[in-house]
DNA sequence: ACGGGTTCATGAGATTTATTCATGGGTTTG
DNA sequence: CAAACCCATGAATAAATCTCATGAACCCGT
């Protein structure tokens, strides 16, 4: 029977990379952790590590041993921290991961309204996930998952509330500013900015560009989009924006909107949670006053 | 610090429905366990059970702590499974999970020339999942996933490995039996037999029935390959099989089998495994494999 | 309403388990 | 080759966990 102790005493040995200095982070004298160890092998039955030189080295089993730890162990410690929670008497947690960078904007206009309707639910918002965002609903690292790409799988359901088109931003002095849409091959001269992420996530090489197999000059990334906007204000460049948001910022800067293709990229964002939650009151009322806020002051288009 | 024990604990008490049969089952006295449970909760800082007449009742936090629990520790006693094995030294495992049932078939065909090649590795298939079979692969419950409907979600890569056509089976005596092949309309008539699965996951319903709004006389369900085709063959019904399948019983049975729409319903088993994993030997070896299958005997359309 | 049967809680003592201390042997380094 | 570092081991000690004995609350049937 494997223990979290156990688990704990992997990961410490592989973090501090010797015995001695894991038994030091786990508040135990060496000596104890090496009976530890010994016993816990002799259990199991199997050696986890062999002795190279000084040093302990891992066996494949113990490798396998610490690549669970790694994994389960994160969902202990979030469970410890869940359960403060409860002691502390909170109310609950609605932790949110989105996975694509505008739905952020968004976001914080439905979430003020629904703390409002629902004071005492604590609500965390998560934009990094280490096995990506349906892995971490799946681990229960999240409780509801923001995308404008869902995905159909059994265990998990998608709701769409907020239909947006997205738009190429350029400057005002670009050529492409006065044209009425944007073709894939206009992009053959510009530089494109965009938040990091892989170009086959980004919508205009997914559904614009790389179906037509064209390719914008050249595609630098930023992190935050006060600088995309600035590059593109600057017309060092184009960006991709919902068009909601890109209203935001026309009135105040020097750029312009434009549709990718004469119909225009459209695209919905979804809300998914695990199925087995979907009827859950305070997600229901999520997913409510997110679509209600369809409709609402964000709606600029 | 939540440990396994405690974990273990809450699934007891849920489960025997007694603090003193739990004991039992955890081959503790009475007397122990309670003051085990005692201490958890001073030591959580807030109750998990209260009584209610003699039996205890599960507070909120508890109730939080158990549906955990009944998630985590299925992870754990895996964990010491393939310990085990490791300890016996077994040189690993793949475990595979398939959310279709004609995959079965035709994985049965890829699981013999893989093993041959890869002796020593155990391969185990496992058909149900409580939460699904991508949740079943984020838990790393399996390794890999057979499955016709591909998600593209960041975490896992899917791969497709084998083309196959969807065809309706009918008796000979049916009077579809002579078409060229079959329209929406003519399922008005016909008992639909399948597995039993949500009908949105069936082909025929989700490309075919459904966006022509038209639906078969009725439609039943069976667990047994056998008996679906027994019901054919009798001409009770109609059912939907891989082209390549259907063709191993036309010779024996009379019953023949047609395309649905005049273009036909194509499908592809896709192979999904975590991104992290994805270039591991024995995964990679077996997709080659299955890859290869697709022009071998199997190929019968 | 009362007693038998059941369930859980508690304190003290017994037992088991975990930890420390002291020490020794092996390995790397300069 | 000595100093520094790392891990293992056995005996002694400290700490935890468990059991036993008992009591209180509750349910149910008569």
């Amino acid at each position: 029977m494997i223990e979290r102790s156990h688990l704990s005493i992997l990961d410490q040995i592989d973090k501090q990379g010797s015995l001695t200095k894991a038994a030091e982070a786990l508040h135990l004298t060496q000596s104890a952790l090496s009976h530890k160890i010994g016993k816990l092998q002799q259990q199991i039955g199997a050696a986890l590590w062999v002795k190279e030189g000084r040093q302990l080295k891992l066996t494949p089993a113990g490798n396998y041993l610490l690549k669970e730890a790694k994994r389960l162990l994160p969902q202990l410690e979030r469970l410890d921290r869940r359960l403060l929670e409860h002691a502390r008497g909170e109310l609950g947690r609605l932790n949110i991961g989105m996975e694509c960078h505008p739905c952020y904007q968004w976001l914080l206009g439905v979430i003020d309204p629904f703390m409002q309707q629902w004071p005492g639910l604590e609500v965390d918002v998560k934009q990094r996930f280490q096995f990506g965002g349906m892995a971490a609903l799946f681990n229960h690292e999240i409780d509801m998952l923001v995308t404008p790409d869902p995905v159909r799988a059994t265990g998990v359901s998608f709701e769409p509330v907020f239909a947006y088109e997205q738009v190429l931003i350029v400057s005002n002095q670009n050529s492409l500013a006065t044209k009425a849409f944007i073709a894939p091959e206009d992009m053959r001269d510009q530089v494109l900015y965009s938040y990091p992420v892989a170009s086959e996530r980004l919508d205009i090489f997914a559904e614009f560009l790389t179906p037509a197999k064209r390719q914008p000059k050249s595609h630098k990334t930023l992190e935050a989009t006060e600088m995309i906007l600035h590059m593109v204000a600057s017309n060092r460049g184009v960006a991709t924006l919902p068009k909601w948001l890109a209203a935001r910022y026309i009135q105040s800067l020097p750029i312009c909107a434009l549709s990718l293709g004469s119909a225009g990229i459209h695209k919905q964002i979804h809300l998914g949670v695990r199925s087995t939650e979907r009827e859950l009151p305070h997600l229901n009322r999520f997913i409510e006053v997110a679509k209600s806020q369809d409709t609402g002051s964000l709606r600029v288009d």
